[in-house]
RNA sequence: GGGCGAGUGGUGGAAUGGCAGACACGGCGGACUUAAAAUCCGCUGCUCCGGCAUGUGGGUUCGAGUCCCACCUCGCCCA
């Protein structure tokens, strides 16, 4: 069992389930019929069609949009439902709402495709864009379809390389030699997750994968990193903040150099301990480390190699690794401390990054513990340089990381950590070898792809000239679609003499095309722009739609994107505003937040479900689970399985999928079920039974509305008509802060609290007052949102005029919601001993004499006195006594 | 090792510091039915009927699921 959850019973699963509920309604609601119906309805009205309108006020609502694999599932659902909720009750609430829909078209699946089908992976691509339109638009989501953008169409991706050309030109794009991961037999990078297990093998032919230096263009986002911390104007999920944080990593200390002895060479350190410089015993190059074949000596070169070779062999998670004991090898070189003057030999250990600060340290093995480790395993000497209070000048058995005073540091003896970072760095400085500095953990962002199915690097390769861009008029670069496909691994561009062979566009000489082809986070950085101008030629945006729409109002998506797009992007933004592209927006709306894509994140949780696996780790599909046995058994092996609740994904056969739901019962169960499950935040698991109750739901809300009420002669009681009255309009008060704090779950909780009172009140004598028929409109009305498809069905059998979806949402009003008699809760000692019934307008000096006056307390109150008598109104009365 | 988040009935979950368990699933009982399904109605945390209960132990408070401290377990991220 996984996370120590049980198997419920009665877990059965969907296949067992769609045969058995509301079959009792089929004649009368057949909700995929009326699903169909509102869904062409509304697509040839085009209610969801939006246009700039100065004279309202925009809501611009984004999720981010899907990689076309081809599968929509519920969890694909799961983002976008409540998010198409919220824009349907903004659009109710009278905003002119944007809506769009795009898809993630670029990507490694489709070449893969490409190569097991030999078809051309814009063919695959399409067809699944296609086939999740149609999904999509089962859904019913009010997408404004005509602003649909493809990141693969040429004219999206002509904008990734214009943008391109920009960076270009203001130094924000450029080309060095990066370390990949590269399979020598099959003579191609491989993306990172084809290089498997700890051994590190290529996927395809199982040799071990090395490291490689290859050329590769980079956009310059450490340019940003101090802006990208400004987070204070964000409204985002807080875990999401500390994950830029963290990555963005900002640390502070001194940078210096450090001079080899016998010769002209120095190499620069950083460190966040600059006041521990001189208990500094040896001196660690990254074997990656330019000078590290410079410096080492003729008799160490053959151990340095092996060492190099074998590091290079290892993830960065493994050289990081705390549990790994701290390997290294002596170059046989020596640096100069620039403060005493001291001979530190200089190592070569796998623990130092090459990409990390700058692919040096100063090692200080008394006061870091991996420093310390080193010292230890190679006998290294580590004198203590900062004192902890209680110091017996005894040597120490680990390092010592924490507060204390300088020591065995010269003239800075006595100095607190703090003044010693500050006085050591005055010193570097001084002595003109460094000084104080700022490091970052995030690198520049790595944007080549030896890939073909991308946007293509707009640049050619000219002997004579060197790296020319492709000139603007010649854009897009096109991808062919005479490419074939060969399982060699290496990019079918390489071998596409048409598209790579070329004359420079400065000189004319023959030249080469660059066959890379960027990151699709490119494609993503900046679609929110496209959106509102889709087909907008001669830029990537129109600046008067991006003045109205822009910013993002609210952006939906996961937390998984927390890091890469979401950092990209805000990165991207800000160059697009430092290249002046969003001035006229500024000018236009400058009380906006145009620093961010997207000032307000929404962040849901993940959608699980049960998952089977045999004892030999296999995943068995639900066809072949037999729940009668417990634990569940695999039908033909009879071996048991073991149960797990896992997100839902294809390699653990546990996904379910939209279509089976919206063919049987139409969209709305679905969507509402998702919504019910809980927190949207917190995500949760699919659960076919649950799914039931959803389904009662909406067949009990549609005999309530549509099914005339049994004819009764009496007239209706003006207190139950005022009760009818009084729930109708808490429950509205209820949902309109629910929508605006997304709390679907407690929402959807509502309505059916309230259907349960007003199928009670069905069939007395309110069901023919007018407060009957408003009770019924707002029904309907707070239910558009959630369930777009049931609520147009039913406004059209009140009688009222098409659509549902544009009636302004109702206010309540306070009068019919307030109570005439509310319960006051009467404690003793913290303790409930009884509650009384009094009007919501009763004083303290009443309340408190009834409280007196209950039997429980009076009896409690025998021979003790009242300490205390604490009166919160409207809730309770606490009596203390004792 | 560090950071963040979460632990509430058989299950998913609800609860501005103020009646713990709304709503739903499952279960039990009943009505309707030749029978079943569907539908409808009722009950459903534990209890020795005093009470006890929101992972464990402390604290703040008249009052703690909620705030504070420590610990345990799980999840995610970073190392």
């Amino acid at each position: 069992m996984v996370g120590g959850r049980t198997h419920p019973a009665g877990c059965v699963h969907d296949v067992l389930v769609l045969e058995t509920v509301g079959t009792g309604m089929a004649e009368r609601l057949d909700l995929p019929a009326v699903s169909r119906k509102w869904q062409a309805r509304w697509e040839e009205t085009g209610i969801y069609q939006a246009e700039a309108d100065p004279s309202r006020e925009k809501r611009y609502v984004v999720t981010m949009y899907p990689y076309p694999s081809g599968d929509l599932h519920v969890g694909h659902w799961y983002p976008m439902t409540p998010t198409d909720a919220v824009s349907r009750f903004l659009r109710m609430q009278g905003y002119n709402v944007l809506y769009p829909m795009g898809f993630d078209a670029f990507g490694l699946p489709a070449e893969n495709a490409a190569i097991r089908n030999n078809v051309h992976p814009k063919h695959w691509t399409y067809t699944n864009i296609r086939r999740m339109e149609d999904q999509l638009r089962s859904m019913g989501a009010g997408f404004d379809w005509r602003r649909e953008i493809i990141t693969c169409d040429p004219e999206y991706y002509r904008w990734n390389q214009w943008f391109f050309l920009e960076f270009l030109k203001r130094g924000l794009a450029y080309r060095s030699f990066a370390p990949v991961d590269w399979c020598p037999r099959c003579n191609t990078t491989l993306a990172r997750e084809q290089v498997l297990g700890t051994d590190r093998l290529c996927e395809r032919c199982s040799a071990p994968v090395i490291r490689k230096e290859l050329n590769q263009w980079y956009l310059r986002i450490t340019k940003y990193a101090e802006e990208l911390l400004h987070l204070d104007s964000l409204q985002w999920p807080e875990k999401i903040l500390a994950l830029q944080r963290n990555w963005i990593g900002k640390s502070t200390g001194a940078r210096f150099f450090f001079a080899v002895e016998d010769s002209e060479d120095r190499f620069e350190v950083f460190t966040t301990r600059p006041d521990t410089i001189f208990g500094v015993t040896f001196c660690v190059l990254a074997p990656e480390h330019p000078l590290v074949e410079k410096i080492t000596h003729e008799d160490r070169r053959a151990e340095v190699r092996a060492y190099a070779l074998q590091a290079s062999r290892q993830t960065e998670i493994d050289r990081m690794s705390t549990e790994k004991e701290r390997t290294g090898v002596f170059t046989g070189a020596h640096a100069v401390h620039p403060l005493t003057g001291g001979s530190v030999p200089i190592y070569v250990a796998d623990y130092v990054l090459m990409g990390y600060g700058t692919g040096a340290i100063m090692a200080v093995p008394a006061h870091d513990e991996r420093d310390f480790d080193f010292a230890r395993r190679y006998g290294l000497p580590t004198p203590v340089v900062i004192a902890p209070a209680d110091w017996n000048r005894e040597p120490l058995t680990a390092a010592y990381t924490g507060d204390g005073m300088m020591v065995n540091s010269g003239s800075f003896d006595g100095l607190s950590i703090a003044d010693g970072k500050k006085a050591v760095c005055d010193e570097l400085t001084r002595l003109g070898v460094g000084g104080e500095a700022v490091n970052y953990r995030i690198r520049d962002w790595l944007i080549s792809r030896q890939r073909m199915w991308g946007t293509p690097i707009p640049i050619i390769h000219c002997p004579e000239c060197g790296e020319v861009p492709v000139p603007e008029k010649d854009l897009p670069v096109v991808l062919p679609d005479d490419v074939e496909f060969l399982p060699t691994g290496e990019s079918p561009l390489r071998r596409h003499d048409g598209f790579r062979i070329t004359s420079c566009p400065q000189c004319g000489a023959a030249a080469e095309r660059e066959t890379d082809t960027m990151d699709t986070f490119i494609d993503s950085s900046w679609y929110q722009y496209r959106y509102v101008s889709p087909s907008e030629a001669g830029r990537p945006f129109d600046p008067v739609e991006a003045a109205y729409w822009l910013p993002v109002d609210l952006y939906t998506g996961g937390a998984e994107h927390a890091v890469m797009h979401l950092l990209y992007s805000r990165f991207f933004h800000k160059v697009m505003r430092d290249m002046g592209l969003l001035d006229p927006l500024r000018e236009a709306h400058p009380e906006r937040n145009w620093d961010e894509p997207f000032p307000k994140l929404f962040s849901q949780g993940v959608i699980t479900a049960y998952s089977y696996r045999d004892p030999e780790g296999r995943y068995a599909p639900y066809s072949q689970v037999n729940l009668e046995a417990d634990p569940p058994t695999h039908r033909e092996s009879n071996q048991p399985l073991a149960v797990a609740e896992e997100k839902m994904s294809k390699s653990k056969l546990n996904v379910i999928s939209p279509d089976d739901y919206a063919g049987r019962y139409g969209a709305d169960v679905a969507r509402l079920f998702l919504m019910f499950i809980g927190p949207w935040e917190q995500g949760g698991p699919w659960n076919p039974r649950g799914v039931e109750g959803i389904v009662r739901f909406v067949h009990r809300v549609w005999t309530l509305v549509t099914e005339p009420a049994p004819a009764v002669t009496s007239p209706p009681d003006p207190t139950a008509v005022r009760t009818l009255q009084r729930l109708v309009h808490q429950t509205l008060r209820k949902i309109t802060h629910d929508y605006e704090r997304y709390s679907f779950n407690t929402a959807v909780a509502a309505l059916m609290e309230l259907l349960n009172g007003l199928q009670r009140a069905k069939g007395t004598a309110v069901s023919s007052d007018p407060a009957w028929s408003e009770a019924m409109e707002l029904l309907v009305l707070m239910l558009a949102p959630i369930a777009p498809h049931l609520a147009e069905e039913l406004w059209e059998q009140l009688g009222r005029p098409y659509s549902v979806h544009q009636q302004s949402w109702p206010g309540f009003s306070e009068e019919l919601a307030a109570d005439d008699a509310i319960d006051i809760v009467i404690q003793v000692n913290g303790k409930l001993r009884d509650r009384i019934r009094v009007s919501p307008q009763a004083d303290e000096a009443t309340v408190r004499e009834a409280a007196l006056a209950c039997e429980k307390v009076v009896e409690a109150l025998a021979g003790k006195q009242l300490r205390k008598l604490v009166y919160v109104p409207g809730r309770l009365v606490n009596l203390v006594i004792g």
